[in-house]
DNA sequence: GCCACCATGTAACTGGTTACATGATTCG
DNA sequence: CGAATCATGTAACCAGTTACATGGTGGC
């Protein structure tokens, strides 16, 4: 028995990441500063991008073939373009949908181990935890009216970021400890 | 001018994962393997962690002296135990508190661009989220009646994920087209 | 006694974050 | 004009995932 040779085939399809990047660049071309800019304050809040990784996924968009530079300006900036490949690989991604996502956060690891931690420890992180999630709260409802008429779809998911936002701190509301003064 | 010389200062506090294992060590003494069982089960449900993870985060707790090997057994078990420098780092920890967290879920960003997915892509993403997340509800549901006499403070991350997941078909539901027959 | 499966672990890769570098621009 | 700040990007590190390896065990 052998084993199958392995060919180094490059994987051709774009993560999430780089998936996003080709979202935005649908509208418009854009250099990586300028992608950066636009993901933190809508996708940012839900799928969160740093220009490190924009840089890296932007280079490999181009070696595939899916961007390509429409411009250069001051300092290094590129502006990069969608090409009719890279659209049918955002296409592609979109069909394939995305997988199954699980919870991952570390204040549902510090509840689970909450017998552990001091009452003031607890008090304190639900503490946070409330002036964190209220604020939250509150830039998406300040957003939602901005938002909703021009891009109902995107709104979509500043509705979820809301119900979420509310139910984590009914949640903590209801936290045994969330109420005593120690 | 001269660069503050670097001290390569080992951290010396775990990262979660890491204090995850300290955490489980605390009732009983257990090799890598047993973590990874007893963590997919209970905490595995909102902080991922895998086999390969557990064992490098055990060599490094050793090496800090979190940790020690307390017995070994057939093929290279051993099983750890938690020292008293140990239980002092996992209360910083738990102390310290954990630091605020983002959603990041890639079904967001499916229905963020969603107006340039195909209907049939639409409905079919739409489905079989709606399938995943009430399967889950279900086995949360299950579970409830078991863990919370046994383990109530843990059970309140149970009743977080069930109010998720509802939530989350909730919102599905109200998806535009997630009615619409195509 | 061998085959299938369970227990146990390592190695390699990918993606995300933090820290750093440096060229323009604005403003007092 | 010099200092602060903004725009732009690279490099190094850390954490998470996937793929692989190998030693025991229990049933036929």
């Amino acid at each position: 028995m052998w084993s199958i040779p392995k060919v180094a085939e490059a994987s051709d399809t774009p993560n999430a990441t780089a998936a996003t990047l080709l979202g935005f660049l649908q509208h418009s071309n854009a250099s990586g500063y300028e992608l950066a800019a636009r993901i933190e304050h809508s996708v940012g809040n839900f799928w969160s991008v740093t220009r490190s990784q924009i840089y890296r996924e932007l280079r490999w968009l181009e070696d595939a073939g899916y961007v390509e530079v429409a411009g250069t300006g001051s300092r290094r900036r590129r502006d990069y373009r969608l090409t009719e490949r890279g659209r049918a690989a955002f296409e592609a991604w979109l069909a394939e949908g995305p997988p199954p996502e699980l919870i991952r956060d570390s204040l549902l690891l510090f509840v689970f181990f909450a017998d552990s931690a001091s009452p003031e420890a607890r008090l304190r992180v639900v503490r946070e935890a409330q002036a964190k999630h209220t604020a939250r709260l509150a830039a998406y409802r300040a957003l939602l009216p901005e938002v909703e008429p021009l891009a109902p779809t995107p709104a979509l998911t500043l509705h979820f970021g809301i119900m979420y936002e509310e139910l984590v701190l009914r949640w903590l509301d209801n936290l045994p400890w969330s109420r005593s003064p120690l």
